[in-house]
DNA sequence: ACATTAAGTGATT
DNA sequence: AATCACTTAATGT
């Protein structure tokens, strides 16, 4: 009986369904900057994340990447919820932010366990609500916010989700995200050090303590 | 030592 | 704010 650890999540449902978690579903270590959830894709796992970050992100027609948000430990992707309510094919692709350990259900359960789990139904709720919110806010910083404060943005989400202030990123990796170019985030990242926001190194930022909380 | 990749800069649109 | 063209600096082989 292979015995998993469901600790980060054990106080989101109840032991019964835990129990269930713990037979149907199967855990599965993904790595830095693979590609979990591509375009067009059909679903039959939800992953359920246990440790680490995936990051949600949108293509256009020439390709670019758009960054829509980030999913932490003991969430899931509603886009990967409504697939399997829907059965459509996913609009976007999720790729690992950081090493990403989760455990994968198979789509069958959905169905039974809303039904059954009072606990499963108000988390596949919470999930759409809180990635709704998400979304609407990506919406608006896109429309309303000016390139450097959604640059300021990016920067104090990601240290939100790492829980980290030293962000290892590259400036080619930020602009991807925000899709910009390379060039106008190193000015924007030289002048919010200048302003005494964040230091600068080499595959990394530093955010200062000031701009944590 | 050389190639590759990340980051900085001035000029131009 | 984006693009070009080029430089400098750090890293990998």
């Amino acid at each position: 009986m292979k015995k998993v650890d469901l600790s980060p999540v054990e106080s989101l449902f109840e032991p019964q369904l835990l129990e269930e978690m713990n037979r149907v579903g199967v855990v599965k270590n993904v790595e830095k900057g693979e590609l979990m959830i591509d375009i067009g894709e059909s679903i039959q796992h939800i992953p359920l994340i246990l440790d680490g970050v995936i990051k949600i992100v949108r293509e256009d027609e020439s390709g670019d990447e758009l960054l829509l948000y980030f999913v932490e430990f003991g969430n899931t992707c509603a886009m990967t919820l409504n697939c399997c309510l829907g059965q459509t094919k996913s609009e976007i692709r999720a790729l690992c932010e950081s090493d990403v350990r989760l455990i994968l259900i198979p789509v069958n359960y959905m169905d039974p366990w809303l039904a059954k789990y009072k606990s499963w139904r108000s988390f596949v709720f919470n999930n759409f609500n809180t990635r709704l919110s998400e979304l609407l806010k990506a919406v608006d910083a896109l429309t309303f916010l000016k390139l450097d404060e959604r640059l300021m943005n990016y920067l104090t989400e990601k240290a939100k989700v790492t829980d980290n202030t030293v962000l290892e990123v590259t400036h080619l990796e930020i602009a991807n995200d925000l899709n910009s170019s390379r060039v106008v985030i190193s000015r924007l990242l030289k002048q919010l050090e200048n302003e005494g926001v964040l230091r600068l190194g080499r595959n990394t930022i530093t955010l200062s303590e000031a701009n944590l909380l």
